[in-house]
DNA sequence: CAAAATTAAATTGCACGCAAATTAATTTTG
DNA sequence: CAAAATTAATTTGCGTGCAATTTAATTTTG
C-alpha cells in the first residue's frame, strides 16, 4: 500500500473507484448489452440500433425534420445526416426539403418503412423476454434512468457559468 | 388510424413502441448523458471516457493483459488496441510483451498514470454531485442494471442454439 | 430593404465499438 | 516431434457520436 491517494480529499476509500461500484459503468455496460441483444434481431432488416431508434420515432410521428428527430433522440445533425442517408438508401425513409422553409429536411417513412412497424412489435416482445423483467420493474428502472439523465443534463446547462 | 399493425400479434398498443416507453432508450440516453457530464472533467487530462475506464481498471489491478482488460470492460481487442496505443502516446500507460507468453501484451501504469488516480477521486465526487442521487439510490440503480446486463448477456449465450 | 445574425443540414476529423481477416505464438494431437 | 488447432493482438472496414466548420436559407435589425 504505497499509494494512499486522496486520503485527505474526500475520505473516499480505494474501492470507490472500482468499476463494479460505478453507476456510469453499469449504464455503459447495459447499453452495450442491449446493443448486442438487438443486433441479431435488427440484422435481418439491415438496420443498426440507432437507425431503429429513428424508425421508432417516425412510427410515432411521421414527417419530422432532421432537427426534430435530433431533439427526440438527443443526436445532432452530424450524426443524423449520414445515418438518414443510409436509411434512405435502405429504402425505409425518404427525405425532401420543406418547401415552406428550404433549410429544413423532412424525413418520411416509405411504404417499406411503415410495413416494418409490424415487425417492431415482435422485436419488442423478444427484447422484453430477454430482459427478464416484469412490466413494473421495467417501468421503475426506466423512470429512474430518465430522472438521472435529466439531472445530468441540467448540470450541463448550469455548469456553463458555475465553477 | 389507418395502421392497425400487430393487433393480433401480442395485443400490444401502439404506445408500446414510443421512445419514452423503451427501457433500452432510457439506458442509451443515460449513457450519453454520462458521457457529456464526464467530457469537460476528462478533457483537462486529454482523456476520453473509455480511456478513463481503462485507467479505473488499472488502478484496481495494474499490469493486466489486453485480453483481461477486455474482460473487465466488455471490450474486444479491436477496440482496445488503438485505444491503448493512444493512452500510451498520452503517457499514462506502457505496453510490453509478456516474456513468458509473447502473444500477450501487458499494460502497466506509468508514474503519470498512477498520479492521475488522485484526480479521479475528485472526478468521482463531481459526478456524484451531478447525478443528484443518494448513495443508496445509486447502489440500487447500479445493481438493477447489473442484473439486467447479466440477463441480456445470458440470452446471447443461450441464443446460439435456441430459436 | 439591405447587412448582420441566426438557423438547419451537411461535411470533416477523430475516437469508439464491433465483425472479420491477419499475424505471431502457444498448445493440442496424431 | 511435426502438423493442426487454438489463442492474443493487431489491422481493416463500417457505423455511430460529437466538435467544429461550411453552406444555404431565413429572420432580425439598423
Amino acid at each position: 500500500m504505497t499509494t494512499k491517494a486522496a486520503k485527505s480529499e474526500d475520505a473516499l476509500p480505494d474501492e470507490a473507484l472500482a468499476l463494479g461500484q460505478q453507476l456510469c459503468f453499469a449504464v455503459y455496460s447495459a447499453t452495450h448489452a442491449f446493443n448486442r441483444a438487438y443486433k441479431p434481431l435488427l440484422d435481418r432488416f439491415g438496420l443498426t440500433y440507432p437507425q431503429y431508434l429513428v424508425l421508432l420515432a417516425l412510427w410515432q410521428q411521421d414527417g419530422m425534420t432532421v432537427k426534430r428527430i435530433g431533439v427526440e433522440l438527443g443526436l445532432d445533425s452530424g450524426t443524423l445526416s449520414p445515418l438518414l442517408k443510409r436509411l434512405e438508401a435502405a429504402g425505409y425513409v425518404g427525405r425532401m426539403r420543406d418547401p415552406a422553409d428550404e433549410r429544413q429536411v423532412i424525413v418520411s417513412l416509405t411504404e417499406n418503412g411503415r410495413r416494418l412497424k409490424t415487425e417492431a412489435f415482435k422485436i419488442l416482445a423478444e427484447i422484453g423476454r430477454a430482459t427478464g423483467c416484469g412490466l413494473e420493474e421495467v417501468g421503475e428502472l426506466r423512470d429512474a434512468l430518465h430522472r438521472l439523465t435529466q439531472r445530468l443534463a441540467d448540470r450541463q446547462v448550469e455548469g456553463l457559468e458555475a465553477d
